[in-house]
DNA sequence: TGACATTTACTGCCTGAGCAATAATTGTCT
DNA sequence: AGACAATTATTGCTCAGGCAGTAAATGTCA
């Protein structure tokens, strides 16, 4: 950190990456959510759907890290997926504590049917942004997640000295 | 949208900005919290602070619009900010359905001494990114959110053809 | 002026999700 | 082997927040 980037009297929250995250994500959140009204999916669900149809996980464990999610509330998602028939669970033979996921061929379906609108709606969100600049807007917001997962959430605020 | 960015067999949910939105809120929040435990703060009572502060809202429907929240649920923040002597309400007389907020000298207060804090995780959150990266993201993600707002939320979901 | 729409603030209702604790299973290390 | 830590899945408790509906005040427009 040798030199720092934001100083404190420069500090406005219409510039901050927090509110801006958090205004972005209250802006996508309904978007997004209206567009598989039909399929009545949270947009958890709709991740936890895609991940699982790429391969990218197969427990709630592993739902759980891959969107940082509680494993409680990722439990109970599972128990709708469950109930809708989207996906299965079996438990595994090797390590008696895992839970595998699969997906059922309905659940297979609806990501399937889903995809279409997804990708017409950012081209529609993206539209007047260039490729390099998509490309930037992805990898810098990876690249930030990846530097956050580094950092530990302080038990106790720290105090300045 | 001449030139489509996404196509729908690329579609991969890891690079999704959907899901690296979602991701970076779920990492960022309860980090952000930490932070100000002591004054058992929520995010948005926070945003809604320096908002005040700066100037930049003045009544319950400006916070509601300007970090895309609830009204109810911004009502009820306020309660709280209120009860805890943060804010004061005061019924305007030139328009009489608007009730204007104002930060208490403890509220100014709590803004100001949690300020570095931020400052200082932000500083060591974007540790190894340019001055150029950083305001990269921001502009993006500014731009981004500004496009959103002009995109309805679609009430039945689009069929495709 | 009067009918109608809009805005502001607020309330009940319900859901998604975070926190803490638990049981079962597995890994680690002396 | 045995004590202890770590991991997985799960449940109860609680709360922030979204949705719909309401009342009061204001704006609009024939």
């Amino acid at each position: 950190m040798a030199k720092p980037i934001l100083k404190v009297a420069d500090f406005s929250c219409r510039q901050s990456l927090g509110y801006l995250n958090r205004r972005l994500f209250n802006l996508l959140m309904p978007r997004a959510e209206a567009l598989f009204a039909d399929a009545e999916l949270t947009f958890s669900q709709w991740v936890a759907l895609m991940s699982l149809r790429d391969g990218i996980v197969s427990t709630a464990a592993d739902i759980a890290r891959h969107l940082d999610h509680d494993t409680g509330a990722t439990t109970r998602m599972i128990d709708q997926m469950e109930k809708r028939g989207l996906v299965t669970r079996t438990r595994s033979t090797e390590d008696r504590r895992i839970v595998n996921l699969s997906l059922t061929p309905q659940g297979r379906a609806v990501a399937r049917s889903l995809v279409p609108r997804i990708v017409d709606f950012w081209n529609e969100a993206l539209d007047g942004f260039t490729p390099a600049e998509v490309e930037a807007l992805t990898e810098l917001m990876r690249r930030l997640g990846d530097r956050l997962e580094t950092m530990p959430i302080a038990d106790e605020p720290r105090r300045r000295a």
